[in-house]
DNA sequence: GGAGAATACTACACATGTTAATTAAATCCC
DNA sequence: GGGATTTAATTAACATGTGTAGTATTCTCC
């Protein structure tokens, strides 16, 4: 036996334990997190890429462009852009052309899309509200700093 | 104005900053790291899933029914059911009818699966290796515990 | 042995992931 | 100025995943 610590019939003792893995173990959190706010985003007949577009856009100051959503949001490009047709057939978004560069389509929240971020946000909070209670909301705010700052760590320096 | 940490000219300020939401750190966080792997999985010709899959029949200690696999891995039993098709059709899996209950499949790793397996795993735990690295070997292992418990804690009780 | 529950699969509609190719506009450089 | 190059966003095409509903088979319990 050359590991101790695994299951003494595990048939390559050479990996990770399936436990120990970090995206697996991330994937498992997201999802019994999103158990939680699935059935709120159902209702509001929004998908989960969807509300992450209406977020990020609710986030922003500014009017953003597609580039800028992209990273936002951790879509990517294609994904998004079927997504922002969706959004804005709906008419939860609008879009301009940059002034000062065509290219660029500029994207932001119309007051239909502010009602309905405006509307789903109290349930979410409500939602945020029960998992602080039950995990402690200092130690969920230090665990998502960990976790912004593992980020960090793995993304590729902007140069 | 009603908060103060708040960007000045965000439409509604009654949600929880984008930054702060556990789901989209979750999400970021694993992008993160996927990117590191994804080449990796690419390079023997899997996908995430199906990469998922190998893993939890690596790591169960006998073969595993289909009910088994979907909690292991987090996937609905209809993404699972392609996805062991795909992996018989490969080789790498086999799968038997239970000899007490014959409703239920039983899926283990054949010897080509054990095999590739053990192929990725050392480039794998390279990988592990880097991250640890960079970010601490005792605070990732921190981070991942508090992960498991988080999702315990946001997991329905079995009753 | 018959009703109901459990297991896994199939079918279907829809959304997303992913790579490559494309369009249009801006920028570079001579 | 004008052609080559780069950039932003979209489109195309395909694979795969999500989620619901329904079905076949088998098991369990009365």
């Amino acid at each position: 036996m050359a590991t101790s610590t695994d299951s003494p019939t595990s048939p390559t003792a050479a990996i990770r334990s399936f436990d120990k893995s970090l995206p697996m173990a991330l994937l498992r959190t997201r999802e019994a997190a999103m158990q939680h706010f699935r059935p709120l985003l159902a209702e509001h007949d929004l998908t989960e890429q969807q509300w992450r577009v209406l977020r990020a856009l609710n986030a922003a100051s500014e009017p953003i462009d597609v580039g800028a959503l992209v990273d936002a949001t951790s879509l990517l490009a294609p994904s998004l852009t079927r997504i922002l047709a969706k959004l804005e057939d709906d008419g939860a978004i609008t879009r301009t052309t940059h002034p000062d560069d065509q290219r660029r389509s500029v994207i932001a929240l119309s007051p239909t899309g502010v009602r309905l971020v405006a509307k789903v946000a109290p349930q979410s909070e409500a939602t945020y509200a029960m998992i602080e209670k039950s995990f402690g909301t200092r130690r969920l705010q230090s665990l998502i700093a960990e976790l912004h700052e593992l980020a960090e760590a793995l993304s590729p320096e902007e140069s």
